[in-house]
DNA sequence: CACATAAATGCACTTCCGTTGCACTATAAA
DNA sequence: TTTATAGTGCAACGGAAGTGCATTTATGTG
């Protein structure tokens, strides 16, 4: 619980309750979780609230935004020593349509795109669509 | 326009006017295009039936579904041959933030992507965001 | 400690997009 | 012509993202 205060001041970021409790959360959870999935969690927390820390997170680089092809905005922790850098740091997502699951393949670094001339990138992302290990037959 | 209605045919889809007229603005326009792109463009039309045009485009492997990371889904044509197989018929997308038009890049397909073992893709989607190349100064 | 300021939170509300149910119309088959 | 089927239009719903404003909590200063 101590070095939950310590990732967030690291990222000058104050550790107020809401923080410390979706960022543990964030951590113990394997999976990109969304908004609702943590306004159920946290149901005496207001949706804004939760919605304005996931916000500060992506902002100071504690979080990822995961499009996962389900059209709602997943969460999930950065990486150690992570600096968002689209040639580095990105890596591959899958999300189950059975569970509805969406986890990171953090070893699965995204390949590098060729793009043509005059275009720049800033973010790429990567998303498989399937059936997980777990629900698979 | 007589080619129009042969594409529809060959897929079993009954060329209507409003599908015609859908099918006919994706092949001019290389970007991606929304449902409300085409609700505003064909305003005498009514929403819904575009959304089931689309829909039925999509279901008879006329047009694509991508995800481009903006939350809002849009369409493409397929291409010629396409039959919507992850190894061969997905490629990359690009999203300009400035201009916010998505756009095919039908050469670069999207490279073989290892799964660790159980896990199965139906479907890949790589969504590069940037600046195109006219927003580039 | 008292006060002033700023940051964080909670509540209400809006907007946008996707989707569905139902009635109506046009088209194709008998 | 009648009947069935497919397509279209209208209305409405629900989920999710986002905003404005009031209230509370934390922080700094005299």
């Amino acid at each position: 619980m101590q070095d939950l205060e310590k990732i967030l001041e690291n990222k000058n970021v104050k550790p107020t309750a809401m923080r410390l409790l979706v960022l543990q959360l964030l951590r113990n959870k394997n999976a990109a979780v969304s908004l609702t999935d943590l306004e159920d969690h946290f149901i005496k927390s207001d949706r804004t609230t939760i919605y304005r820390t996931l916000k500060t997170f992506v902002k100071n680089e504690i979080a990822h935004k995961i499009v996962d092809g389900t059209g709602i905005t997943k969460y999930a922790l950065c990486e150690e020593n992570c600096h968002c850098e689209i040639e580095t740091d990105l890596h591959v997502h899958f999300h189950c349509k059975i569970c509805n699951e969406t986890i990171c393949f953090p070893k699965n670094k995204i390949p590098y795109i060729k793009l043509p001339d005059g275009y720049e990138a800033d973010n790429v992302s990567l998303t498989v669509t399937g059936i997980c290990d777990k629900c698979n037959t």
